[in-house]
DNA sequence: GTGTGTCCTGCGGGAACCCGCACCTGATCT
DNA sequence: AGATCAGGTGCGGGTTCCCGCAGGACACAC
């Protein structure tokens, strides 16, 4: 059995090896990457089947890497292991990993014996391993109890791209009215409202401060962001070619 | 000689704690802190002058904790020791670091030798040591060669919080259009227009699309929008409170 | 069939925004 | 003294945004 390691942090590095050597005597090969496209080479050629990745890393991140290895082998097994238990690290997992494969989420913050356990479970037993901060996000985030559903989350993405509404209605095949819907429902759910309690006119630009507040709330991060700013300028290229030539 | 470490991940913490000892063996003291609340604590409490501050923490970041430990004892010598080199970060430093203070900062990924350097220069001979990589954007930042004045600064934080021009205008007493004037600028600095080339109406929305774009380049960051809607918040209480009183 | 819910769409108005034009101030340079 | 430049202000207009009102389409309940 091999495992292959992806964390940018030297340190991180050195005590997830040890962790790995300790946790699975069975394990006969170890590798180490130390950034996203580095992780994604070595697995590919390695055919590695178990690896444990950081999020947050750069220039090329945890979920860029583990979405191009899984689609190229979707059962492969992958924990993932990072600092933070933000929303949109959670609903970006949630987004790649594909129907029945077997990964896990863990903290940093995790005990020694939590990350153990989670790599016994995982990269042996093929079970599914998520620590109970992240798993409660995870409920409340893709049940639509109180989060957000997929349209509205790609408006409010797209707003925090800083389109118009004109725009965002071309690129979602919606009628501007609709895009409007949307906001106005992204605007409650985040409780964007004119907190103008005594005077006339204090006010908030509604649109800004709906992405401030999904900001301060972790529902987007920069790595969701630079991601989907490249996802846009995809595809104003394509569409700019459409309708150029049109 | 007594050195106070402010470190929230335990592996950087103790690799700190070596790093200290091997540099400074004249130093007969080392304290840790988890976080910046503690940090402060242990700061007054013990009288620390020289501190090794990590930028990236939680709840309270290593810039907040400096600045009250600066506000009290301004002489305090403070090692930033950070994994990156945001231009929000070392803008947010520029702005508190008392006149005449030593002040260091190095990145995470420096060397072991970079480290020891530092160490010595800042906490024994009392000068300053800003990391290259560092040094560079600072210059771009503060001269205002090609980077922001200080009130476009403010008011591109205003709008990435969402508020609106004549909220804008109220609390850092301009007139609207003063603060358009302004927004303008900001636009134009930061490379916002129309890529319309050729069909008649794809558009971004200027102000929104500025926020993204300040995020995109790292001006802002989670931990600045944070501080500033704290600060907003207060200011908004104490406005109410004028107003509604008048 | 009738009700209830969710998602989509068009119309229209009032507010906020983007921005060109014209003017004033104060500071610095030649 | 004249020139130049950064920063501040008012006016006016075209555009976009926010959002209430008034519907259609489809599903699922009673």
């Amino acid at each position: 059995m091999k495992v292959l390691i992806v964390e940018d942090d030297p340190l991180h590095r050195s005590y997830l090896h040890e962790a790995v050597r300790a946790a699975l005597p069975e394990c006969d090969l170890v590798l180490e990457a130390g950034d996203g496209a580095m992780g994604e080479k070595l697995a590919r050629d390695h055919r590695f089947e178990s690896i444990v990745m950081d999020l947050q890393m750069s220039p090329r991140n945890g979920i860029e890497a583990a979405r191009t290895i899984w689609r190229e082998r979707p059962d492969t097994r992958i924990l993932f292991w990072s600092n933070y238990a933000d929303e949109a690290n959670v609903r970006g997992i949630s987004r790649i990993v594909p129907d029945g494969a077997a990964y896990g989420y863990v903290l940093k913050s995790a005990s020694d014996e939590r990350l153990r356990l989670a790599l016994r479970a995982i990269f042996i037993e093929a079970q599914c391993v998520i620590d109970r901060e992240v798993r409660g996000m995870q409920q409340r985030s893709l049940g639509h109890l109180q989060g957000f559903s997929e349209t509205e989350y790609e408006v409010l993405v797209d707003i925090a791209l800083g389109l118009t509404d004109r725009l965002i209605a071309k690129r979602r095949n919606l009628s501007l009215r609709s895009v409007q819907n949307r906001l106005q429902q992204i605007y409650e759910k985040l409780g964007v409202y004119d907190r103008t309690q005594s005077d006339g006119e204090a006010r908030y630009n509604f649109r800004s401060r709906a992405v401030t507040e999904a900001f301060l709330r972790k529902l987007l991060n920069q790595a969701t962001l630079e991601r989907a700013e490249q996802d846009l300028q995809e595809w104003l290229r394509r569409h700019a070619r459409l309708t150029g030539s049109a």
